[in-house]
Parts: structure tokens; sequence; C-alpha cells
DNA sequence: GAGCTGATTGAGCAAACGCTCAACAATGTT
DNA sequence: AACATTGTTGAGCGTTTGCTCAATCAGCTC
């Protein structure tokens, strides 16, 4: 802005170094929209974007002929490339309902609670709700029916008739119970909560809320 | 947009009586603004705002002089003007616990878990996050200690020490059991959950999750 | 129905937006 | 040293944005 000068001063300590190659240069713009988008908003400016990676925003547009695929890449980048399928393993090994509960939401919380997550996911629900219509079809299919079957278990059953109204609404609930507190109530609403400070009290907190879960089947 | 004809063709069935007193006038925008924005989020334009409520834009601006003003305006009457101190003289009565929270959340969860009221806090807190601090100091002050009582005399206790950080998670878990299925998952994630369809359903649900958290105090 | 008051408008400005393109410059090959 | 390759840029285009203002027209009084 003040520079009048043709000097090439790498404007800030972040100065990039110039000419990478084009798959690196990709991957750079990439990284730094998940972030950027996360932080401002889709609506944000790409000219801003550019600045941040200390480019043009004419080489933006060399590498994402438009902001929507760009921001298309952005959303698999953030939304799909997380999910593991260890997840679904562990959800289906021997481990005693507790445990096993316990640990999913440990990992599962750690890699989906960031912000470029969870405000990508917001975001987009805000706006035309494609990625979350995704996503939730991805936990349809792979989480909600586990943590049904868990559930049931806890209290004897091995049914596997299709799940009541009021079992899908528990699971939900629980589910919720856990999202809002570690990840809504932060990274959308800035508010944190104490629990979050210490991992302990983190896993004490994740703790509690399977075992309602767990124990609240038994007079539904 | 076709309309070429200087023809004084009231656009839509929608088309405003015009000339309305100002105080009419504004308090007609102000209406559509709440709606508007939360459907198509604050950075929509203030052009297609006025084409909605069938007027021009000058005239938007001859009432809110800026944009943010008009979203100030919005904030105050979404957030602001929706708190009922009935609440809290009802969760200060004798009532069963059980009976308390449950009527509580009925009657809360219906006033707030509306398009225009969630949507614009999360439009909020997406933005700078000013109207979810405002909010949220409004919650710690006058509903979560008073969750937190109830949680103790669920057991016995009438204790009035400061909540313990585990006390303060399990009741955020438990409103936010309540807020995600019921709120965010339909109104933001566009994820509608099957209980949210009878009146019923949903009142078996609230009770469901009250009774885990007074049933969890128990153990924690 | 003439005149006044004030709600309403049409036309437009400056800046910011997504996007383009011819020209430039860093690198590897010979 | 000269060249081809290709990552990179500066300048600018057309449109949309928030916002302005002199001019208009509806409804009232007399």
């Amino acid at each position: 802005m003040v520079n009048t000068a043709k000097t090439r001063a790498p404007d800030v300590g972040l100065a990039p170094r110039k000419r990478l190659s084009a798959a690196e240069r990709e991957q750079h713009i990439l990284a730094g929209a998940v972030d950027f988008f996360a932080r401002r908003g889709l609506e944000a400016q790409t000219r801003e974007l550019a600045d941040e990676l200390g480019i043009t925003h004419a080489l933006l547009y060399h590498y994402f002929p438009t902001k929507s695929q760009l921001i298309e890449r952005v959303y698999e980048q953030v939304i799909a490339g997380r999910w593991d399928t260890a997840w679904e393993d562990l959800l289906d090994s021997k481990l005693p309902a507790h445990d096993k509960l316990c640990r999913f939401y440990d990992q599962y919380l750690a890699a989906i609670l960031t912000p470029e997550w969870l405000r990508t996911l917001v975001h987009s629900g805000l706006a035309d709700g494609l990625i979350p219509t995704r996503y939730f079809g991805l936990l349809r299919e792979r989480l909600f029916p586990r943590l049904i079957r868990e559930a049931r278990r806890a209290h004897g059953s091995r049914s596997r008739a299709a799940p009541s109204v009021r079992e899908e609404a528990l699971m939900i609930g629980f589910h919720g119970g856990l999202i809002y507190p570690l990840g809504i109530m932060p990274l959308v609403y800035g508010q944190a909560m104490r629990a979050q400070g210490s991992v302990q009290a983190r896993q004490q907190f994740i703790s509690d809320m399977v075992q309602g879960y767990l124990a609240q089947v038994a007079f539904a």
C-alpha cells in the first residue's frame, strides 16, 4: 500500500520464496485458502487471500480459474479428506462400549473440531448447505447406526430393527452434547468453556457424556 | 428486470401499498431485514433487500444511514427483545425439577429456535462474534446458574459453592444436547431429525434429555 | 384545487469485486 | 551464452457494492 518504489522488498517476514513448481504452488494456495476462508468466510475476497499468500491474485486465478472452483477444492480438502476408516474399525471392535465410545470421540473430535473444519461446515450450512448435506450423509451411514447399536448392546439388546424415533433422538442429543460445548461454542460463538482447558477435564467430560448416553437407554 | 414500460405495475402479489408513515416504514424495513439477513447472511446486498420490500434502496438508506446501523438494529430486534423474564420465575418456582426444566425448555426453545434467531446468532459468531458474546453473557448470568442449582437439588445438595468445571461441563453438554439436534441441525445444517416432526416426539425428547441430565449428577 | 409537507424515487459516484491477458523473469537444457 | 519453458506479474475490464442527492409525487389542509 505504502511502497511506491519498485524494490522487491519481501513485504513482511512471511514473504514466500518465489517460483515454486506448479504442484507446490497449487498446494500452497490451497492450504492458505483452507485457513483463510475458515477465518474470513466464503465471501471474503480473493485479493486478500493472494496478499496473505504473498502472490498476486492473477496467479491465484491462474491455478484456480474461478473462486467457486477454489472453494470446491477447499471443501474436499477440509471435509472429505478427514474421515478415518480406522474409526469404523474401532467402533466395530470388541472393546467395552464405554471405552470404545470414549476412545472414538477422543480421536474424532480431535480431528474434526478445528476452526477450518467446523467453521467451513457452518459457513456452507448458512450458504447453500451442500457440505453439511454431504457430511451428514456420511454420518448417517457410518457413525449413527454404530452409536445406536452400542446403546442397544449396553442394555443387552441385539436387535437389528430400524432405530425408533426416540433412539435416534437420544443418540443425536448425545452427539450434540459433545459437539456443541467442544465445537460450536468455542469455534463458532467464541465462547470457550472451562472444561476445554485441560486434557483430563476434556476426557472426563467425554466419559461423563458417554456414560450418560449409555445409561439413558435403560429408561428410554 | 423485464419491465421496461413505465407502468406502475405492482411487481408481484407482495406489492406494498406505497407511502407509509415514517414509523411504519421503518418498522416495515426492519421486519423485512430481520428475515432477509437471517436467510441470506449479513453480507447480502441492501439492493436485494430493498427489492424484496418493494422499495428503492435509496429509501432504505433514508431510514438507515448505513448498512451496519441497519444490522445493529436487526441484532437488537432479534436477539435482545426475545428473552422473557417469566422464564426466570419459572426456573425459581417450586415445581419438581424435571417438570420445571421440561416446561422451561419447551418455551425457551420455541422462542429461540427460529431461523432468524439462530442463523443471525451464528452469522454474527462467524463474523465478529459480538452478538454471541452479548448473548452468552445473558445465559451465564440468568440461565446457567439456575440449571446447575436444579442439578444439585436433584440429588439433594443445597450447596451454593461456585460450580466445578465438571458440573459446568455437564450442564452445557445437556444444553447443547437440546440446541444441537433441535436448532443447529435443522436451521443451520438443513438436516432435520425425525423427532422434530411431531410435538409429542419433541416433548418426549426434551423430557428424556432432562431426565438424563438430572440423573448424570448422581454419578458425577 | 392550490399549496404544503414529507415519503419516495432515478440517476449516478467511488470503491471493491471476480476475472483476463500480454508481457516479464527465473530456471533447466544445449 | 542463447534458448525454450513456464511460473509470475501489472494493468485493466466490466460488474456490483455501499451510499448520495436533487427531483418527484402522494396525501393532507385550507
